[in-house]
DNA sequence: ACCATTTAGTTGGACATCCAACTAAATGCA
DNA sequence: TGCATTTAGTTGGATGTCCAACTAAATGGT
């Protein structure tokens, strides 16, 4: 047993469900959107309002990198900013109609992903494999 | 229990893996690798000598992305390269002496990763984690 | 009230990565 | 032998990503 390749494992299943995620997205006809992109979505259906530290917070990722995201989701009419009132620094950003209309679409990639992943795991399995993935997480 | 945040565990796994792998280089006096070469390296280390098309086999990247990395190992010094005598299609790389001065380096920085990875672990969680993530790789 | 510090975000530069299109060389088949 | 196809690798263009340096705005202490 090969126990000691578990972040090349990790690395390679990563890079599987990215582009399994690419392929569901163009299947789904959005050509236009990378993985990169899922993250920033996915906070703002939840929090449909966030600034552009907030999200780079939640996605972590540098700033400047959601500056080029958020320009891009923009600029593909996704998002659109808003400059807060109270504080002239900071940038609010939410989903345009265009983004929300996404939002059942990314429900199904994500469903599919996770029955992709977990096909033949029982319950106890998933319980399993988080439980022991959350522990080598925290253990960095 | 969270089972449906599989993916998203890896990667979070993934990137600090990486950015642990970036800082022991860098404590290592090594600051012009990236964690991309990493896998370059490990593969010259097995094999001494492999095509463009063989690497980029081995680690999974496009050709294209093969001919950025090894053009810029060629520049730092750690690889060097030939065209194949009998096929001059063929581009052989190898390290150079600088190349496989990394080695032991490597080899530390990837125990370093694994104890790191591990800490907490019995040798049989380290089989079951291993077992369990192999089968999600099968899964795509 | 003023100036130093902190904070939010952008810009510039570098690099990894992909895809599409390309070049050059080898192969295969008629 | 000759030409179409395949194969190895590079180039160009796009994007995601980081870091360092920057701008602008808010904060805080005296």
């Amino acid at each position: 047993m090969e126990t000691e390749h578990i972040i090349a494992l990790i690395s390679t299943i990563r890079d599987k469900a990215n582009r399994f995620i690419l392929q569901q997205l163009k299947a789904h006809g959005v050509k236009d959107i990378a993985p990169a992109h899922g993250a920033v979505f996915v906070h703002l259906f939840r929090n449909s309002e966030l600034t552009m530290g907030e999200i780079a917070r939640l996605i972590d990722r540098d700033k400047s990198t959601v500056t080029t995201l958020v320009k891009r989701l923009t600029a593909l009419g996704y998002t659109e900013s808003e400059m807060d009132t109270t504080d002239n620094r900071v940038t609010k950003v939410r989903l345009t109609g265009k983004g929300w209309s996404l939002e059942t679409d990314f429900a199904d990639i994500s469903r599919g992903l996770m029955s992709k992943a977990y096909v033949g795991f029982s319950d106890d399995e998933k319980e399993i494999i988080i439980k022991l993935l959350t522990r080598v997480n925290n253990n960095f």
